[in-house]
DNA sequence: TCATAAGCGAGACGGTACGTCGTGTCTTACG
DNA sequence: CGTAAGACACGACGTACCGTCTCGCTTATGA
């Protein structure tokens, strides 16, 4: 119960909610660590105490953001059960989408931000298509001798493709057409098309 | 025939190519334009003249390397011509790896920057998909009422992510892999699967 | 008590003793921020918080070197007084002669270093010259119909005028006979001399 | 009658005169050479061609400006014509004050230019007042053991001291004082005082 | 009369210093 | 003790100026 300790936390979200401000703002080159602490009434000692690198701090605000897994849903069918992790995804892209563009483009920098973010953002929204794609495999949705493992990044190496790369918006229905045209039949081998 | 252009020509080269070595010696992030500039024993003014930021020049840089587009091929066959073109990406990878992930990542931050290397970099190697994809419809491979635009991007996309999004190696039997069993089932219809 | 206030000031006179180093090495013109900066083992934006310019850290090392003034010196004679101030002068001017040429030189380009000098340098040296006259009178020593006022600056306007302008040395035997042969005739009225 | 002669003469003062107006405008410090070759519609090799550095072609347009020496007068007593030489010296002062002011200043820091100057500005300038000294000798104005090369200066460098160094603005009747109390006495030894 | 050279405007260039800014460390004083 | 405030060393940035140089163009003499 003691308050330095709630203190401590609450601080540390006022920070990371600071540095997500800034960085929504300015993006990732332009943030400052002292526009953070100027924000958030803090000094440097207290940011550099709790994280060693200005893109630790980053990291951090980005991972207390993202921090809410998107609920596994589990609608009893692939097509729901896709459709609804890549639209939590999308919603997750237009929340986050400047940030996530920039932090994408630190991955090539930063071998240590890069496995922050795999392990703790990439790799923890994968879990949900895994898991799509075993309950449809368990339920016989899919036939037994397809190999579904190189269908599981398939459409979110697509939306990330087009988003990141190209640039270009991604909506539902390209989402849609993304399942209905490339993924199921994949996994269908076209039975269900 | 002017000596004056040729001679500006040639050093914007060697600067483009001192920016490309360091580059690749100590990356983005650590590259100085007085690296630069003592390498190609030139004046800051000789390079702020040309491109007005570090990272127009390192764009430059980038842009001038791969300025020679792999040649089209053409192998009679989609699958042939799918392989052959998704080699020359992986090989481009290979000798520009670091800086292209590098400069994707630099897209995000600067829009200006984006459209010249979409434009220029990303546009010109699809045309090579596209290119094959079209033949084979010409031909006849692919059914007439299958929409190959998904396809188009499809390979590039899972490369880029996995290469650049989750940090693994992509070789030639993954890009066969992804071929045989993601691409061509979907253009054929599994007809020729 | 504060040993910040102390502190802040024993860097601010470090930094100046480094000035005024290389000043006297290399001249005004050869100095550079680097050169203080790397001597006095400091930063630039240390010296840039301080002093918005060069040659604003330049007249604060000058202002500081000479911020003790001669003593005022009574040795009950107009001429030794005069010889005495003047010989301070010269003084002054053999450890300080370059740096205060080169400032002198700052004058007619800076209005507002003109005033920090005019009133912080030579106003002060100037009182012990005038000084010396007053008490003179009061003495005596000068009849009372002289007006002493513009004899103040003939000393100096001359060893000045031959050191800084022609390029002379001065020496006290000059000074002398600019004492005895100028300024004294004129304060006696030549019933001294 | 060449041509290029008079061409290369008339260029030569067109480059002299933007030099003197841009100097007018800026000063010593910040005037650019890229500046006056803009002005003069001219090219910098031109101009290093002509005077090898900055400060050459400023003394150059200076003593070209200044280059008519003030007639020597006689007006048959010491007077009148020191009168009349220092006038001459306070017109020039008003015409070319800043200018001076900037060059006296660059002398301390430049010992080719000081001499030049002095050799070419200030002893021409001075010819004017040792003649009249002499001419009052001679006449028997001047009691034959009084020694005049004192006074020859006394003058100017108490109107350059006013002026350059206190800033004091100096005219005609301060140097007539400065005359008739000052250096008239000396030379008369208050004889015709 | 023509060509060959010399001077020129234009402006790129290497070099050097400037003054600014950002990071990560460290010190001071307060609560 | 942890914190706000902010100074500090380091080092890169992008700008400005100097004095040198190269480029074509123009002009002006000498074959």
């Amino acid at each position: 119960m003691s308050t330095s300790l709630r203190g401590g936390q609450a601080r540390e979200d006022q920070l990371l909610s600071a540095t997500l401000e800034v960085l929504r703002e300015v993006g990732y080159n332009r943030l400052t660590v002292d526009a953070v602490v100027s924000r958030a009434h803090a000094s440097k000692a207290t940011v550099y105490r709790r994280w060693p690198s200005k893109s630790d701090l980053i990291v951090a605000a980005f991972m207390n953001a993202t921090r809410d897994l998107p609920a596994e849903r589990d609608t009893g069918a692939l097509r729901g059960d896709l459709l609804g992790a890549l639209e939590d995804l999308l919603d997750e892209m237009d929340r986050f989408g400047d940030v996530m563009m920039d932090l994408l483009g630190e991955l090539g920098r930063n071998p240590e931000l890069a496995s922050t973010i795999r392990d703790g953002y990439i790799a923890t929204r994968r879990q949900n298509l895994i898991g799509a794609f075993a309950r449809a495999k368990d339920r016989g949705e899919i036939p037994a001798d397809v190999d579904v493992q190189p269908l599981w990044d398939l459409a979110p190496a697509v939306i990330f493709f087009r988003r990141y790369n190209m640039g270009e918006e991604v909506d539902a229905e390209d989402v849609r057409v993304l399942v209905d045209d490339v993924v199921l039949p994949l996994a269908f081998r076209f039975s269900a098309g």
